[in-house]
DNA sequence: CTCAAAGTAGACCAATCTGTCTACCTGCAA
DNA sequence: TTGCAGGTAGACAGATTGGTCTACTTTGAG
C-alpha cells in the first residue's frame, strides 16, 4: 500500500468523521494531507471510492479496538462492564485510537446516504453485523439470546452520548440494564 | 402563518429527512414546492434558518405523535409495549404522520453538524430531552430510575432499524429487556 | 546509470452551491 | 381607488463542487 494512498484515507476518514461527508470537499482533503489532486485520482476513481476505503479503514480500526478491549473479560458479566467502560472512555475522548468522539461513523454515514442498497450502506450494515458477532463470540452459550439487546443498548448509548452529551449516569444505566438481562 | 412558508417548511423537512441536509440544495426545495426563490428568502434569511424551522416542525410532529400513542397505556408495563409497538409501526412505514422511516431526523442532523454548541445541535438535544420527559411523565414514580435506560433502548432500536434493517426480533428484544427493568 | 512508476502544482471544466436583485403581478384592506 | 404586502420568474454573482488534464519532478529497483 502506497504511503500517499494511506495518508489520503486517514485524512479523509478524520475529516469525514469530524464534519460529515457532504460537508467535506476533495480539495479540503488534499489541502489537509498535502497530496496532489492527480495522485488522489490515480488511487481512487471518485470521492465515493475514497469514502469506501475510509469506511473500511474505520471498520478494521474499530473492530481491532473492540476485540482488544473485550479480550480482558473473563466471564459474561465482565464482558458487559468492560464493554460499557470502554465506550465511556471513547465518549470522554480517552481512547486515542478512535479519535475525538463524534458518534458512530457508520450511523452518521447512513444519515447522509438514503439508498439502502448502495455499496456505502452495505458496508455500514456489515460493520454492525461484525460488531455484533465480536460480542456474541465473547459471551457464553447461555447468553446468546441477549446479544441483540446488548447491541441495541450499545447503539443507544453511542447516539445518546453524541446528541445529548455524556451523562454521568449513562454508562451506569447501561451496565445495570445489561446485567439485569444476563442469566 | 403564510401558506407558502408552511409549504417551504414541509418540503424542506421531507427532502432533508429523506436525503440529508447537505445533499439537498435550496433550488431543489424550490423546484419541488413550486415556490419562488425570492419568497423563500423573504421568509428565511438562510438555508440554515429554514432547517431550524424544519427541525421545530418535526419536533412538534413527533412529540404529538408520541403523546397520542402513549395516551392509551394504562400502566408502566403497557407504556413499554405501546412505545415499542409504535416504533415498530414507524419502522414498517405504518405511521403515515411520520413519513417514510429514515431513522431519527435529529440524530441524522447531528451527524452533519459537528459544532455541538450551534443552534441546530441545541434543538436536537432539546428534542431528545423532551422525548425523555414525555416518557417520564407516563411512568409511575417507582420507575423514574428506568427512564434513562428505556430511552437508550429506544434510541438503539431506532438506529439499529435504520442501519441494519428491522429484524423481526428487534422490538421483541426491546420489550423483553425493558420489562426486565421495570419493578 | 536507467527508466518506469509515482508524485507534483495547479489550470481548467461544467455543474452546482447559497444568496441577491430587478421587474413585474395579484389580492385585499383602508 | 389607492397602496402595499406578498407573491412570481429567473438572471445574476461569486464561491465551491467533483473531476480532468498537461507538463514537470522525484524516487527507487534492476
Amino acid at each position: 500500500m502506497s504511503k500517499k494512498r494511506q495518508l489520503l484515507i486517514d485524512t479523509a476518514l478524520t475529516l469525514f468523521y469530524n464534519h460529515g461527508i457532504h460537508a467535506i470537499g476533495v480539495n479540503e482533503i488534499l489541502k489537509r494531507s498535502g497530496v496532489a489532486k492527480r495522485t488522489l485520482y490515480s488511487h481512487f476513481n471518485s470521492k465515493e471510492e475514497l469514502l469506501l476505503a475510509a469506511l473500511e479503514a474505520r471498520h478494521r480500526l474499530f473492530i481491532q479496538w473492540l476485540e482488544s478491549k473485550l479480550s480482558n473479560a473473563k466471564n459474561d458479566l465482565e464482558v458487559t462492564t468492560v464493554l460499557f467502560q470502554a465506550l465511556e472512555n471513547w465518549f470522554d475522548n480517552n481512547e486515542p485510537r478512535l479519535g475525538e468522539f463524534r458518534g458512530c461513523f457508520f450511523i452518521n454515514t447512513c444519515g447522509e446516504y438514503s439508498d439502502v442498497s448502495c455499496e456505502i450502506r452495505k458496508l455500514c450494515e456489515q460493520h454492525k453485523s461484525k460488531v455484533r458477532q465480536v460480542i456474541a463470540d465473547k459471551l457464553s452459550i447461555d447468553n446468546q439470546d441477549n446479544v441483540a439487546a446488548l447491541c441495541i443498548l450499545m447503539e443507544g448509548a453511542i447516539v445518546t452520548a453524541q446528541v445529548s452529551g455524556k451523562n454521568t449516569l449513562l454508562i451506569e444505566d447501561c451496565i445495570n440494564a445489561s446485567q439485569a438481562m444476563l442469566r
